[in-house]
DNA sequence: TTGACATGTGACTATTTGGTCACCTATTCT
DNA sequence: AGAATAGGTGACCAAATAGTCACATGTCAA
């Protein structure tokens, strides 16, 4: 298996996005606090958790008994870089700027 | 299913990937030309494709009894903006750049 | 040190997904 | 018209994946 390979097979699952959505608003979380929010078991969870960590997507650090989570952008940016390249960038960025602010407005 | 499952979906799979990244070289290609890159069935490769085009990721045009095909850079820039915010971004963006570099030059 | 809490592990099952088959329709060119 | 070419369809099989179980380890705090 391939670095993206792991990074593209963490992304498909929907449990998976959502917990990177809630590190996303915050991290350094932990498992039992990241569990809370999903109707899985914890050792679910944690399989997740562990997918994402191989795929670099999630970075964890111990701190006593708990083991904190964070976000890693970095593979997310990599994804991007793949298929748009800095001239298309700009307009595609406005695009989805645009789209945005209809969506709140309307 | 949802609109960003089927992206994640698609993009899943190395196959639709390596089309993706043919696409992205040059588009407007047809389902022969891509098919001569792989070694599979021509109706493998078009159960991909139209994977892709479920997800939106390609657009496809028929053309006489050609149907061309487009990357739509669109939802891949969704997905960076999903968990990556302007602040970070500028951050996260150098690092790989400097990534690149070093892998160039090394 | 003892109880409570946070995290870690191997084996099993149901479902999803990638790939192939034989056969069909539509367009082009002579 | 008719041969060649480009694309499209439903049913089937093998492999990968998501989720669960009961049980084990390590750390904190009284």
């Amino acid at each position: 298996m391939t670095d993206d390979d792991r990074v593209f097979k963490a992304l498909a699952d929907p449990t998976r996005r959502h917990l990177l959505d809630r590190l996303f608003v915050r991290d350094g979380r932990t498992l039992t606090e990241l569990e809370s929010d999903l109707e899985m078991t914890r050792f679910g969870v944690m399989k997740h958790l562990r997918v994402l960590e191989d795929a670099g997507l999630v970075v964890a650090r111990r701190s006593g008994r708990e083991k904190l989570h964070y976000l890693n952008p970095v593979p997310i940016r990599l994804i991007h870089d793949r298929w748009i390249d800095k001239y298309t960038e700009r307009r595609v960025s406005a695009l989805t700027e645009l789209k945005k602010e209809l969506e709140q407005t309307g």
